[in-house]
DNA sequence: ATCCGGTGTCCATAATGTGGACAATAACCG
DNA sequence: CGGTTATTGTCCACATTATGGACACCGGAT
């Protein structure tokens, strides 16, 4: 039992600024509520902080611009600044340079939906997809989706490719936004130590009904997840058979990208 | 005299929220700074912080990931994050919609660079930017550009669009970051009055040399300035003479997008 | 060796941000 | 309708947090 004490590297102090992580963290949490944003009451809970510090928080990032309050709903939404900021960063990512050629191919060899997920704090982010040639498609899940790491099969391979300490902390930090999902801390550290031992990560009951995901990590130089490469389609397209031959189909995709981004 | 009440309208108050804020501040500051982005002293004198609070800020914007740091050059810029945040909001604005067309016809009758530039916060924005058929084109100013309000025509146009008492509290607030931009307070208030006068906002000396710009605004159903509208040339191509011509021009398309975004 | 401009760090202190408690507003219902 | 509940908004005494003066470091110029 250790005490909490320095572990190893950077353990990310720095401190003399709870207010702006707590804005940043609202702001994230925002961003997955997406176009429709969410309530306060969503914020407050995803969050664990009181309501009166949300409420002054999102009403400042409001006058800043940065968040904006559908009046109708009564929702709060990433506003039209961040977009703007974003400007100042106009060159692409060197991953989608380099996965686009790929996931081209692949999305057209497996025929089914192909997503590319990546990490930013806690969270997945779906950065890119493919719509593959087979007629019925999973769709629900958009360019921009976000959600908390370990609710999708992306989020289970990039926390399965982390190491373990850092997974279990970042299971931990969501799980109050698990309910949401559907899951619990439990199941999602199951998933993990499965997905580590196949190699891949799948989540049979898909947040979308009825479909199924296989996900495999892509990792940097450094090894660190850079990515997740998933493959959605409707449960009985992804029989234990077939299963097969999309890992291994997802397997080398992603170890194409990971020569191509070193 | 009344003891400190209810003012009229949203005197934008809401306090608590100073870190926050200043943070934010920084951000777009370091947006101005683009992709190459900048050294900590300018971020200091552009802000009016002391370097301790500045460097503590923008370290832990360094460990959110909205502020990364060049190794090589010591510069900070904007970080990944923000555009992963900005993808919440993949929705077009409806003025970059509604300018489209326009923008296009313009462009091709006047024969020179069309810029389409916002007011965020107390910069301007160049949002889009259309090149003519002529063979010589200004083309520094790049979409994603942001500058303080009052260094450029754009900027000049926006302000004089604005209540007189709001644009000289914004020359006030930006008057530390003129000096980079070789102007000063004095310059961009009677520059604003000329512009308030003529109807349209004149830069002769450019931001890059030798080149002159003129700047219509947009107006908001409500009345607040939207956007403007600026043409780009070398000096020598816009004379007393085609200037009117051009001015006409741009008149005429500003109202036309006034019209189409109400 | 010394200076110098810029960057990074420390820590006593005051001002800032916090959250419990209360108020307003809206929606639902017997 | 008055009553009940669920959600959002506001207030303010207080302690935690963020502040900035002062000091340390680093690399390059002289």
């Amino acid at each position: 039992m250790d005490t909490g004490l320095p572990t190893t590297l950077d353990p990310e102090p720095r401190q003399g600024a709870q207010a702006i992580r707590r804005a940043l963290f609202l702001l994230r949490v925002l961003a997955a509520g997406g176009e429709s944003g969410l309530p306060l009451k969503e914020v407050v809970q995803a969050t664990r902080l009181s309501r009166p510090t949300v409420h002054r928080i999102i009403h400042v990032l409001m006058e800043e611009g940065l968040v904006e309050h559908h009046e109708r709903s009564g929702r709060y939404l990433i506003g039209t600044q961040v977009p703007e900021l974003a400007l100042a960063r106009p060159s692409r990512s060197p991953l989608l340079a380099a996965a686009d050629d790929i996931l081209r191919e692949t999305s057209q060899r497996v025929g089914d939906t192909l997503f590319l997920t990546v990490r930013t704090g806690n969270d997945t982010l779906c950065v890119d997809r493919r719509i593959g040639s087979y007629p019925i498609q999973v769709l629900s899940i958009a360019v921009g989706a976000r959600r908390p790491l370990g609710v999708s099969s992306a989020g289970i391979a990039i926390l399965a490719a982390l190491p373990a300490q850092e997974s279990r902390r970042i299971a931990a930090t969501n799980e109050p936004r698990f309910a949401g999902y559907r899951t619990n801390r439990q199941t999602v550290l199951s998933e993990i130590a499965d997905a580590r031992r196949r190699g891949y990560g799948v989540r049979e009951v898909g947040l979308v009904q009825g479909t199924k995901s296989i996900s495999t990590w892509i990792k940097t130089a450094g090894g660190d997840p850079a990515a997740a490469l998933t493959v959605s389609a409707v449960r009985t397209r992804l029989g234990p058979r077939r299963e097969q031959e999309v890992v291994e189909t997802l397997l080398k995709a992603a170890y194409e990208v990971e020569q191509k981004i070193r």
